[in-house]
DNA sequence: GTTTTATTCAACCAAATCGTTGATAAACAG
DNA sequence: CTGTTTATCAACGATTTGGTTGAATAAAAC
């Protein structure tokens, strides 16, 4: 599959890079998780906070750029939206390196079992270990 | 910086905040990559890439207490093993959110369709961009 | 014992980050 | 035009981060 090897820089790369590092900061998710609930401008996404409206425009600002949002304009506002395929992308590198584990983990189960002849027990997958 | 007294912040979103947070290092995220492909020492960890010991070091310590990866013992290397069941957490936060807008997306696709009385013009859905 | 291997700790420094205040711009309302 | 609302830009300071080098620890090998 893809899943960057030692690539230097690709742009996918970059990408991801402002993406994590948007999502880094817990203002900025709790932004990302009001806006879930609905586009706002800056004003309303700065009321419920203890910070300046600047701060909070430059955190827009900073999710604009990872791509995690996009504005439009109406009058003087600029209303945010989140943007849902740039969460996926993110759920899509995460999921695909869990699955990984789970599937070497599966795996190293399976070889465990074989080599148990003596016993013969169900080995499921445990949820959470 | 949040207000350490006003907010009681639960130990699921600081455990959100060190996870997200140990991600947002594209480094991390390369020894992230490395270790789903299997368990591995410091050594082997750092061997790849143009930086020392010590700062391969000090990033699996903050991947540690993210809970993105645990450590065993063997002898007198320590190797990590990446923590599927951390990453299903980042991806179910991301997802919930995804998924709330895409609904949103969806039902207003819909009321736009129903309040449609005099065109009928196609309103494409962008599936993936 | 001494030395080698694997890893961490400690001190330090440059650069990035996050917040502030004050000034500016753009779109409206009067 | 004057004033108000909404949002951004610019400069600054405090703190955090990510890297370095050098010393210290722990287990193994000699």
């Amino acid at each position: 599959m893809e899943t960057a090897t030692a690539n230097p820089k690709t742009a996918e790369e970059t990408r991801l890079n402002r993406a994590f590092a948007a999502l880094s900061d817990p203002l900025r998710r709790r932004l990302v998780a009001r806006l879930a609930q609905g586009d706002a401008t800056v004003n309303e996404l700065a009321e419920p906070f203890a910070v300046t409206l600047q701060a909070v425009s430059k955190h827009l600002k900073v999710l604009e750029e990872a791509g995690l949002i996009t504005r439009s304009r109406d009058a003087q506002r600029r209303p945010c939206h989140l943007d849902a395929a740039a969460l996926g992308r993110l759920t899509a590198w995460l999921d695909g390196y869990r699955q990984l584990v789970e599937e070497r983990y599966e795996r190293l189960d399976a070889l465990l079992a074989s080599e148990e002849h003596h016993h013969d027990h169900d080995q499921d997958h445990p949820g959470q270990r």
